[in-house]
DNA sequence: CTCTACATGTTCAGTTTTTGTCGAGGATTA
DNA sequence: TAATCCTCGACAAAAACTGAACATGTAGAG
């Protein structure tokens, strides 16, 4: 159904209304229906289109070569340049250049989240990323201002009321971007959750969504789960790996004993992997579990990668 | 069949009258029945209609090209805007054709729950949400299934895991009923929330979802909040109403200390609903701080349509 | 290293379309 | 009787359209 005005294609894909028609002139990227007045009409499919070929191009390619290329190929191109794009700083300077969008200043999402703006919020959110594209928002964006926004709650300096309302938008947003990949049912599973007295879950949902996106299927089972009820959901999802997310307290008790049941009750071919800004003070324990500790998402993207090459090595 | 004049519609839609009456006479996008003096009498059926065209042109459509889709594509193009970027399956199809046949069995859902299958999962809410609308899928579907998931943890029957699983994408779903809504300044406000103690923050993102479709603006601020918090809240974000969702502990000391507490700090003119299983423990504590007592979402979606159409004082 | 030829996004200008809003004059409703 | 609605025509702002010119950056060629 065609129904969409090339000004909102412009907001979606971060294209000007103008580049987008001189695509069409110069190239027949898109060729869109038009309406009884000769306004352009999109459908869906054609946005999907036009937003592969504007993150090609970010990535550093030239339009007039993209044109000819089918979906499935653009799609493979984002992927690469998702790798060599992401620690350059694209962040502060705004200096993407060419394409036209506004520049991305944590304040303001930090102002949003002061006064409980959503729309400002999201829309923050999104402008991040069509910049930075779903990998580079988590990590540049995302990760960090949740941080910030957890340290600012420590300071004084937002309410809990703030700092909970960030982490609901938060989370729905990057959950949504695990619906967008398709993944088809060989891909290899993987459990992602928080052990048993780490309450918050926003780190897992950021980890989903990077593992989704590294293309696995993933089974979100939140925060704050014994051993046992972790080493359960692995085995009754069939995953062959674990995620988790341990962001608060430094040195629990509970979680070290937690870590070492685990690692009795999971099955030797499971990987275990664990992540977050408190990961490090239990390196021991993880070490013990045969556990991985990683200390970015980069990090975890490399590592399912990996995994994903070279299947089950039972 | 209850009717409603054009005014209501206005207020429930967020569409001033004029324009109603212009997309009728421009497009015939509804044709209401008349009254014997030939006002517009509209159903709920129409309505809803409305709601949905008013929500796909406010996520960038053309209503000249809206008018033709039924309303099962509309609410498809509503997923477009929520998740933004999607149609990878959609490929060339695109036209509804497989929308809405299946029948919706509960079990089909509880199936997904136990094999942590977010797609089937979220598969099958949003048939619900095709088929019953936002607010039917909710009443109808996502909050008794919530009841439902809880007794069978409790029973034993299913593991914390597959619950929190469950709840954990509810949630985003939900949630992300709030998404499409984005509203005129004037909207009136309220804060969703649940207080100190009460961990659970499902049902009070299903407030939020109600009442955001009721054409209200919403600063969801989670669960387990203080009375100062929740009242800080309310005032920063300027709102007049607020809503708590009260579950789980029939009988918490904390908790009754807490509504005297916000009794207290709360501005006069800020009204006050409380909902959930447990709200009704809380009754006197609830009365004696001006709050009412709602037992179901339909009530809690009268009390704000009654609510937005009062005067707005200054 | 300069010069020239693309490649490609942006601007300008003058029209046209789309769509929400207003007002007048009169009828209906509560 | 006051508030609300009706119709119809007109209006106006926003957004699109077209085509050509412009600006900038890149890549060879001389």
């Amino acid at each position: 159904m065609d129904t969409v005005s090339i000004q909102t294609v412009s907001r979606r894909t971060g294209l000007s209304a103008h580049a987008i028609r001189a695509w069409e002139r110069r190239y027949r990227a898109i060729e869109p229906a038009r309406s009884p007045g000769r306004h352009r009409m999109y459908s869906e499919v054609e946005v999907e289109r036009l937003k592969l070929l504007a993150n090609a191009v970010r990535g550093g390619r030239l339009i007039s070569r993209l044109v000819h290329l089918d979906n499935a190929e653009l799609r493979l191109l984002e992927s690469f340049n998702a790798a060599d794009t992401n620690g350059k700083g694209a962040l502060g300077d705004g200096s993407g250049a060419h394409v036209g969008l506004e520049p991305l200043r944590f304040d303001d999402g930090l102002a949003a989240v002061e006064k409980f703006d959503t729309k400002a919020l999201e829309h923050f959110f999104q402008n991040a990323q069509i910049k930075l594209g779903d990998q580079g928002m988590l990590r540049n964006v995302l990760a960090p201002m949740a941080r910030k926004v957890g340290d600012l709650w420590r300071s004084g300096a937002l309410t809990a009321a703030q700092e909970h309302f960030f982490i609901m938008i938060a989370k729905l947003f990057a959950w949504n971007l695990t619906r967008q990949y398709h993944l088809d049912s060989r891909a290899p599973k993987i459990v992602v959750g928080t052990p048993a007295g780490q309450i918050h879950d926003l780190g897992a949902v950021i980890v989903a969504a990077t593992a989704a996106n590294a293309g696995w299927r993933v089974a979100l089972v939140g925060a704050n789960l014994p051993a046992f009820e972790l080493a359960g959901a692995v085995q009754s999802f069939g995953a062959c790996a674990l995620a988790l997310s341990i962001v608060y307290p430094d040195d629990d008790p509970l979680l070290t004993r937690e870590l070492v049941e685990l690692g009795r009750l999971l099955p030797e071919h499971v990987r275990v992997f664990a992540g977050g800004r408190a990961a490090g003070f239990y390196a021991t324990s993880l070490e013990a579990l045969g556990a991985k500790l990683l200390g970015s998402l980069e990090e975890l993207d490399l590592e399912l990668d990996a995994m994903r090459r070279r299947p089950r090595h039972s």
